[in-house]
DNA sequence: CTTGTGGTTGACGCGACGTCAACCTCTAGC
DNA sequence: GCTAGAGGTTGACGTCGCGTCAACCACAAG
């Protein structure tokens, strides 16, 4: 009634080295070992051994799967699959910033314009806004915006990029299919945006009504929106200039 | 003119451990030591090190980083990074599947009922609709439908799970949005849907019809999709309703 | 009796560093 | 001038999830 290590790996898709894997960290240890030493698993261990594939799937480092397992409390289950799931919502999230970045990079190449690493950031470097912005919109909020950014540590200022990038790239992707800017899925994108900028600041009415026309008017803004598709600033300013209608001040 | 490690790490936003590394494997060199033994590094070092770091973001492998910042010819880096760009939508996808999985189990738990491998899987366990399937679309494209699942190999089909997932979100989000079935990013994303159905089989305006409406009466499916959110099932329906208008046969 | 197949443990490799450890050098304050 | 502290140096081991030998053992078929 028991099993082998061979087809144990074989049903389950995985290598029998695995599986010795498994037992040497104790995650799944055979239901006993033949007299000639060799390991014999039992059903239990096939159920185990699925459980544990689930998680793995998911990406979830064996040491999170042994506890999981191991448990029987699905609030701590759950606990530890939230965690989870945000980690894998930011990693995604980064890589998907990623690929557009290489596309962006691709698209440089091809065009025979040399990648510097100051094109690769010109797009976000904060100091190269900073004067105009003093100017625009008072040393207050520059300052306030600084020390907020200062205050989100590496990867809440790698998050909040990725979030910026998926909303531009969802604006062009509308941008492309000629979505109206009062479609509720764009619209649903700018108050994306808005909450984005609020981060750091928090724009009223007029405020956030004047940086959509800059990301048409200014050049350098335009072309940080251009590069995720044809129109993007456009619609993006067009769209804002909606939402603006709904906020106060 | 010349700047210690401890500067150019905190200049670039790494750690002085980097920077060693980077010089243990040849990548990255001091101009020179000083008498000292200490490591100094120039401009030069600076702007070679922001394009391995931009790489490195990139999640190029340190070898491929090394490969490109050393040549001057931009098609070569072009193939890298194309390559590159490849793997990181494919990763990108993946996760993002994971985390929409892992939502799912989250639903599961808070919802009492204990999440077994089965369930996991029951969207898409191609056994559990196998015998209607011979019914209704006929043994010919069932048998055809496998072989072509078989050879896709175990990264084809992590691809192709994916890129369901990316779509059945994509429509969930309009239905949540409320955008019209005939809306152009709506159609995008049946189109996708057709593309991802014909993998395995090609089905003609009828077909495509019949499963569109399988998608909401039968409970399974429609349950599939209403995970991704209320009202998706309807939303493909009607959308692929009109997308098979388009279709041959 | 050989051969082939598949089991065992043990150990190293991978990738990009993090993290001690043991030691050295420079600067600042007393 | 002495001492403390900050930060430099090399060297080596740890991380994570196995893949990949290596050396050896056990069993069934020809």
């Amino acid at each position: 009634m028991d099993i082998d290590i061979a087809e144990l790996a074989r049903t389950a898709g995985v290598t029998s080295r695995t599986l010795r894997h498994y037992d040497a960290i104790g995650l799944l240890r055979p239901a006993r070992t033949g007299p000639d030493g060799r390991r014999r698993y039992g059903e239990a261990e096939l159920l185990r051994l699925q459980h544990i594939l689930v998680l793995r799937e998911l990406d979830v480092p064996l040491g999170t799967v042994a506890s999981i397992v191991d448990t029987d409390d699905p609030a701590l289950t759950a606990d530890l699959l939230r965690d989870h799931h945000a980690a894998l919502l930011a990693r995604s999230a980064r890589l998907a910033t990623l690929a557009a970045t290489v596309e962006l990079t691709l698209d440089h190449l091809e065009k025979g314009t040399p990648m510097t690493a100051p094109d690769m950031f010109e797009g976000f470097d904060q100091s190269r806004y900073e004067p105009e912005a003093r100017g625009r919109w008072g040393d207050d909020a520059v300052d306030r915006s600084h020390a907020a950014w200062a205050g989100l540590g590496a990867g809440g200022r790698e998050a909040h990029l990725a979030e910026h990038a998926q909303i531009a790239a969802g604006i062009a992707g509308h941008a492309a299919a000629g979505t109206s800017p009062d479609d509720a899925a764009v619209q649903a994108l700018v108050a994306r945006h808005h909450a984005w900028v609020s981060a750091f600041w928090t724009p009223g009415r007029d405020a956030y009504r004047g940086l959509g026309e800059m990301y048409v008017e200014d050049p350098r803004f335009r072309k940080t929106y251009e590069k995720f598709g044809e129109g993007t600033a456009e619609l993006l300013r067009a769209a804002i200039r909606i939402f603006a209608d709904s906020l106060p001040d």
